[in-house]
DNA sequence: ACCTGAACACCGTTCAAGT
DNA sequence: ACCTGAACACCGTTCAAGT
């Protein structure tokens, strides 16, 4: 029970904080004391509060970014099919960390920048799925813009809409997105 | 200058902290020394710093909803004038008070039932003029939902998004929303 | 290399006392 | 009716000292 931490320790438990309360409830005397030590030792792994938030940042984009692509990919299927199966995907998590993160890149210009190249990083993967679905790139690039907004609107709404709304919704933004009418 | 303050003078206040810095901007005691007293007298006016918060939620509605609604009827057009007009209003928003209100109700219940009834109204109003421009009222409903959750991703997006591509957004909504091939 | 313990600052909250 | 001033608690940050 005496084993000393690792920044990655620090990191765990922050995240799932963060998730749970958002960015207010990332406290380093809290965290120090469910950790098992005083709040004096954070400071030997992280330069200030803000260097452990940015390291909750970059496990967010490997986790919910990169790993969730991936994933996607490995399951295979038609363009469009993979593209439903996203927005399901997104459509069944709970939002929180999500909407919190937005929040803080308001306040906080690092954040801001991170958060920038995540919402790139998505919105061309889902152009590069409805250019493989046979929509011309400009087309592609304009829907695959408006349905990310759509699935971060979706996400702040979260904490309000049903389960079974937000999968509702997810169906008729696949819909839209491909260019069917919609009803 | 020793003008006893009302309730109303601690809300314009947090008002503007809030849409600065997020909630975490809104703290009593950097309030007080704004206004020019100590801290101990802001508990003769509120109960405590959630109830100035409850304030300025309050104020947030009749200011972004109602008021916004209103002047978009006075300024009249047909139904689907009346909507892009509304959209580009929206738009022209920074969005981070609409941000911070959601990670806000993330982790608060009260705030959480009040964004919900602010939602609420906003999509049965999106929903009539959809009505109005000629949809089916099921398809209207549907339709003005995913609208408000894109319209609700762009304010989300707003601190990265230009102001022109903002615009553009909404553009494309409009059209989808209408129900045209939206290239 | 990693942690403790004490110190200081900031701010939320309470409350007796002032005008 | 409205505010001050002092007190307490909580937590971010620093740092000398310990192992």
């Amino acid at each position: 029970m005496k084993d000393r931490l690792s920044k990655a320790a620090w990191i765990d438990a922050a995240y799932l904080a963060f998730e749970q309360g958002g960015i207010g409830a990332v406290r380093v005397d809290p965290l120090a004391k469910s950790l098992g030590v005083t709040r004096g030792s954070f400071y030997w792994h992280f330069e200030d509060r803000a260097a452990l938030l940015a390291g909750v940042l970059e496990r967010w984009h490997a986790e919910k970014t990169e790993a969730t692509i991936e994933a996607n990919e490995r399951a295979g299927g038609r363009p469009s099919e993979r593209l439903l199966r996203l927005l399901e995907t997104c459509a069944s998590d709970d939002g929180r960390f999500e909407i919190g993160v937005r929040a803080w890149a308001a306040e906080d210009a690092g954040a801001r920048s991170a958060v920038e190249s995540i919402d790139d990083r998505r919105i061309a993967y889902m152009r590069d799925l409805l250019v493989g679905a046979g929509l011309r790139p400009v087309d592609a690039q304009r829907r695959a813009r408006v349905i990310y907004l759509a699935w971060l609107g979706a996400y702040a709404g979260a904490v309000t809409a049903s389960a079974r709304q937000r999968v509702e919704d997810v169906k008729v933004l696949w819909r839209l997105a491909l260019g069917e009418r919609a009803g």
